[in-house]
RNA sequence: CUGGAUGUGGCGCAGUUGGUAGCGCACCUGGUUAGGGACCAGGAGGUCGAAGGUUCAAGUCCUUUCAUCCAGACCA
């Protein structure tokens, strides 16, 4: 029997597609570069905004929201922001539609035309400033720590679902301090919540760092960044946190009182992560078998599939489900029992498969007589007969080996795609092959740009958090002296 | 925007030198089945992306146009 997921060998950008459709996780929309998040999909980015929401607010953050449109005019504050973003937004420019004339349909009432266009948000920096501006007077206001959970919108001239689409959902977070210490001490507070979330929720080994100058967030002093490898060897920036000093509080005039009653710029940070996780979920953890959901993620952690022949044997197997699904609920494990009656057993197996859930338990009467039931785990896809007395207790257990060993797979291949290169010469094949090459950088944004140009690599971060990288050496392109080794790949 | 490719039932595709559309999956009905994507029989569903042209006749040839995909450019 044909499988449905193409092999990875073949063509890494269909197989990724294949699991998102095939997963039932998102679908394509009428609307281009955007994507119809479907129930199942959705259910895991729900998770995903429960862990990160709380781990937040353990922080101090609290919610919160602000318009979709923002006037034109906001834009023009800060310069080099807009720069950034300039190109690639939306405008609203009318506010009304009407009865086509010729009858046929509808169409813009030329009447209806905007005083100021209005931007669909980017990115809610300006207008989430231009409302702080009336919050703080006084150092008694600050710190002020918000985040939005909301939509986001950029023209991008190629999407790709999840990744890149043109329409995405978000969390962004916008904070003010009194001190440029202590925002820089939030944004680094909030990349480790990332590196948390990544690590310990989706079981994805993350390398945090600080971004090049030239890879930084528009407007930013700083941006550090959370890098995971695909398992293409490609490289995915999947979560920021930027320290964006006093720019965009002399932009948009955000002044306190001190104490000493001086008027004092606050200090920035704003960072997100965005539904550009999922992507990196799907890719970096699942097989030609489809999805592969970390227990912590799964919307269902077990499915439980009854084999019968007769009305007798169905009902006394899914009387036994019951019973185990009742004990796993008391344990806060989340149980489908799929008990529909149309499907085979072989069609339910493969199909759970591809959408990723972690543990499948089998029941038939040959179990049933043997007292026995066939756990299968989804991470690697071996079978065990397992007794029906504690069942429960094996199957909480076996829920955190598998989110273990997902992080460790995942970890292993990583560490097996990360090497060091020295020379120019290897590194121009080396990078080809994919993974990640620590090289030394001399610092220069003309070096980092001439290794683009040459080969589509970028610096991906200069890590914080391995000790490998703080050695003396020579940069691998200009040979001139570098204070340590940075991260170069190819990159989403 | 540049280069390449593709548009034919819900999905994936075939369709020769032009002759009035077919296959697989999915769907509906009935039956047999059920421990890894079942089988048999019957059935429903398409103005072939759109517009125009050539022709007795166009899915097929010509022109225009639109859309999608891939590779660039672009991109926390």
């Amino acid at each position: 029997m044909a499988k449905e997921i193409t092999p990875r060998s073949e063509n890494y950008s269909q197989w990724y597609n294949d699991i998102v459709v095939k997963a039932d996780l998102a679908e394509q929309s009428a609307v281009r570069g955007c994507m119809v998040i479907k129930p199942y999909g959705y259910a895991i980015w729900e998770k995903m905004q429960s862990i990160l929401d709380k781990a937040f607010k353990e922080t101090g953050v609290q919610n919160a929201y602000f318009p979709l449109f923002i006037p034109k005019s906001f834009f023009s504050r800060e310069a080099e922001h807009v720069a950034g973003f300039a190109k690639e937004c939306a405008v609203v420019t009318h506010h009304r539609l009407m009865n086509n004339p010729d009858g046929k349909g509808v169409v813009v009432d030329p009447e209806a035309k905007l005083e100021e266009e209005l931007i669909v948000r980017p990115t809610s920096e300006t207008i989430i400033w231009s409302v702080y501006k009336n919050w703080i007077k006084s150092w008694r206001d600050l710190p002020i720590l918000c985040n939005q959970w909301c939509n986001v919108v950029r023209w991008e001239m190629r999407t790709r679902p999840f990744l890149r689409t043109a329409e995405f959902l978000w969390q962004e977070g916008h904070t003010a301090h009194a001190s440029a210490e202590e925002a820089q001490a939030k944004a680094e507070q909030m990349v480790g919540v990332y590196a948390k979330f990544a690590r310990e929720t989706m079981a994805l080994p993350v390398i945090v760092g600080h971004k090049s100058p030239n890879e930084r967030f528009a407007g930013a002093l700083d941006t550090l960044t959370i890098e995971a490898m695909m398992q293409d060897g490609k490289a995915l920036q999947a979560g920021t946190s930027h320290f964006l000093g006093q720019n965009f509080a002399k932009s948009f005039e955000v002044q306190y009182a001190d104490k000493d009653g001086s008027l004092q710029y606050v200090w920035a940070t704003s960072w997100g992560v965005s539904t550009r996780l999922m992507g990196a979920l799907i890719m970096a953890h699942s097989d030609d078998n489809g999805l592969v959901l970390p227990p912590v993620l799964a919307p269902i952690q077990v499915v439980m599939v009854p084999i019968y022949k007769t009305d007798e044997e169905r009902a006394a197997v899914l009387d036994k489900f019951e019973a185990i699904k009742a004990a796993l609920a008391a344990k806060g494990v989340s149980v489908k029992i799929d008990d529909r009656d149309t499907l085979r057993p072989g069609f339910k197996f493969a199909e759970w498969e591809v959408k990723g859930v972690p543990v499948r338990i089998a029941l038939g009467a040959r179990d049933l007589a043997a007292g026995t039931v066939e756990v299968a785990r989804r991470d690697t896809l071996e079978k065990a007969t397992v007794s029906l007395e504690g069942v429960d207790a094996y199957i909480e257990d076996l829920l955190g080996k598998i989110q273990q060993n997902i992080y460790d797979k995942a970890l292993a291949f990583r560490d097996a795609n990360i090497r060091k290169c020295d020379d120019w010469e290897e590194f121009k094949t080396e990078i080809q092959k994919g993974g990640f090459l620590l090289c030394h950088w001399d610092g220069t944004a003309e070096t980092e740009q001439a290794i683009k140009d040459a080969t589509k690599a970028t610096i991906r971060c200069i890590p914080v958090d391995s000790c490998v990288c703080e050695e003396e050496g020579k940069d691998i392109f200009s040979g001139k002296p570098s204070k340590g080794r940075v991260v170069f790949a190819i990159a989403y």
